[in-house]
DNA sequence: TTGTAAGCGTTATCAT
DNA sequence: ATGATAACGCTTACAA
């Protein structure tokens, strides 16, 4: 602990200076092989370390990258969403293969201050922000800074933007047309802010999917709030005392839809029998609610995992460009109709 | 971005020492207010940003801790367990208070790799880890190196082990007492796997309430597998098939749970009715499960805190023990028949 | 092929 | 009260 080794050290043992040391054990072409593997020995030998500190320090760079959750109640209420766990244990992972370090935080969407802390104060080389603001004022923090970024999110068409995400109209309108199939005609939305992209594009998809169908867009059916159960349930009451009639619902995250499907059977309705639930993200877990979920899966680990390759591209000067991942409805028990009536 | 403001830059501007400045902006004591002032308007004024790189290198620390999530299984499956999410937020955010950073990592129990890259490259100044092995190799390695630790466990009595967690046992053997109360005989255990120290200890309640109530403990009803609602409900299918005259199960995670009263439904056996359910950490989502699951409540959100406060005192070299944090047991809709025949 | 020396930005020691 | 200087451990011109 006291005395660390450092390369001083190695180039005493082996007779060369610290430059060469350094060199050999950077695979430097200059090193002839016997050298460096002589050094190569010796370093095990002294049992060296590498300290990142140092190096990453006269690099001038900090080979982490940190994945940013913002959040916007002023309740700052916890997040166990499965979404967060399942992109995050993607994007860890992904980071881990390429030797870079993994830093998480959750920030508020409408501050910037942690701008200041992670790209002035270089902790990090990079960003991965999981969804954003319609008019992110952190983004455009960044963007200022002439930081690396990499957005969840959907396409959206800002110089200089790349993010990797579904397309949340489509999926949405998807959602929405499945339950038209079913028969549903008083169909409800639940997203989380409206002004966050994710739900802004889903309610899009929801309100084009319902015109397309001919049928009028009720605000009374739409609902916006925290991604929680607790929240989503809470949501699915006041939908539920607006338009007693209502006989549909999109929900955008599994995580809520737990809570929403919970308040309505409590209310006394039946899924899917009186209500059909459609989730959106496809966690794991869906596929085990009682009913069984039926959601929009999207992608989430090769979104987390393309998330990295992009914004490592992006620290390596390449040009990059946001992805479109593919999202697919999921039919599952929570929307089709054992005795369909229609 | 490209010239850097640095205390040389304040230095010359204020007409002063670089070490003035670099005391002024410490609050030394030394200075003079107005000094102090002074220098801190320059700094204001040029955009002045402390480089935290360059600080702890010099101070060789990293103002950083690490998370760490062992894991186990070979096929290196996704873990989306809420409760990771819950205590890694509480982390976070405690850690954030204290000016800390947040590294997380997935490590492989049987490996101690990762001590090395945490710990001998100082990437961090301690360690949290959650749940560990019984015999743990990479604990064993990191209390040679002298690391700074803090483990989600069980009290254990080693020699400088600090932990913080409830005691499986005494909460397992609520658990099962409860399904005992309820009228249930054949009760089974769904736990992670058996060397683990959650797991363990929440067999040894298992079995000691059994025992307790002069009930044989039988092995074709205990399963030891994944935390993931997949391999809970294989797990469950194991038992059903080597028991079929199982009436209650103690699962020892609610997200294992969901998976287990599925595969349960799907094999025709009405929750609660027959078969009891007791889950195990009471996420925010085991309150809105069909049916609302009995579980265990562990103060998650309070413990993940506690682990940071006690690795900050240590990393302060201040002496610190562990914590038992209580545990309780909710009763909700998966455990309690509606019209009890016993 | 290898060594010398400078420097990344900060803080601590030792002067004055 | 403040300045000069060294040092943290590493990499990289530049020289030889």
């Amino acid at each position: 602990m006291t005395n660390r080794i450092t390369i001083a050290d190695i180039a005493r043992a082996a007779g060369v200076s610290p430059s060469t040391v350094s060199r050999a054990l950077n695979h430097n072409p200059g090193i002839p092989e016997n050298t460096r593997l002589m050094i190569e020995r010796i370093a095990r030998d002294l049992n060296y370390r590498l300290d990142v500190r140092a190096r990453n320090f006269r690099l001038q760079r900090s080979q982490t990258v940190a994945t940013l959750f913002p959040y916007q109640h002023a309740s700052h209420r916890q997040i166990a969403d499965p979404f967060y766990m399942e992109i995050l244990a993607a994007i860890t992972d992904e980071l881990d293969q390429h030797g870079y370090d993994s830093l998480i935080a959750r920030v508020h969407v409408e501050n910037d201050d942690w701008c200041n802390r992670y790209v002035l104060d270089k902790r990090v080389d990079g960003i991965l922000l999981i969804d954003r603001a319609l008019d992110d004022i952190g983004i455009r923090r960044l963007h200022a800074l002439g930081a690396k970024v990499v957005v969840w999110s959907a396409a959206l068409d800002e110089p200089g933007y790349v993010s990797v995400g579904c397309d949340g109209t489509a999926g949405a309108a998807d959602a929405v047309r499945h339950l038209l199939a079913v028969g549903r005609r008083r169909i409800g939305f639940i997203g989380g802010f409206e002004h966050m992209v994710e739900t802004h594009f889903r309610q899009g998809g929801y309100r084009l999917a319902l015109t397309e169908a001919g049928l009028p867009v009720d605000e009374q059916l739409i609902a916006f709030t925290d991604f929680t159960p607790e929240a989503g349930g809470q949501a699915a009451q006041r939908l539920l005392e607006q338009a007693p009639a209502l006989d549909g619902l999109l929900v955008c995250s599994d995580y809520m839809a737990a809570g929403v499907m919970d308040v309505l059977r409590q209310g006394g309705r039946r899924v899917p029998d009186d209500v059909s639930v459609v989730g959106y993200d496809d966690v794991p877990l869906a596929a085990h609610y009682a009913p069984r979920l039926t959601t929009i899966h999207q992608p989430i680990h090769q979104g987390g995992r393309l998330m990295v390759q992009k914004l490592l591209a992006l620290i390596d000067g390449e040009p990059v460009t946001s992805t479109v991942l593919p999202h697919q409805l999921i039919v599952r028990d929570s929307s089709v109709l054992a005795n369909p009536s229609v």
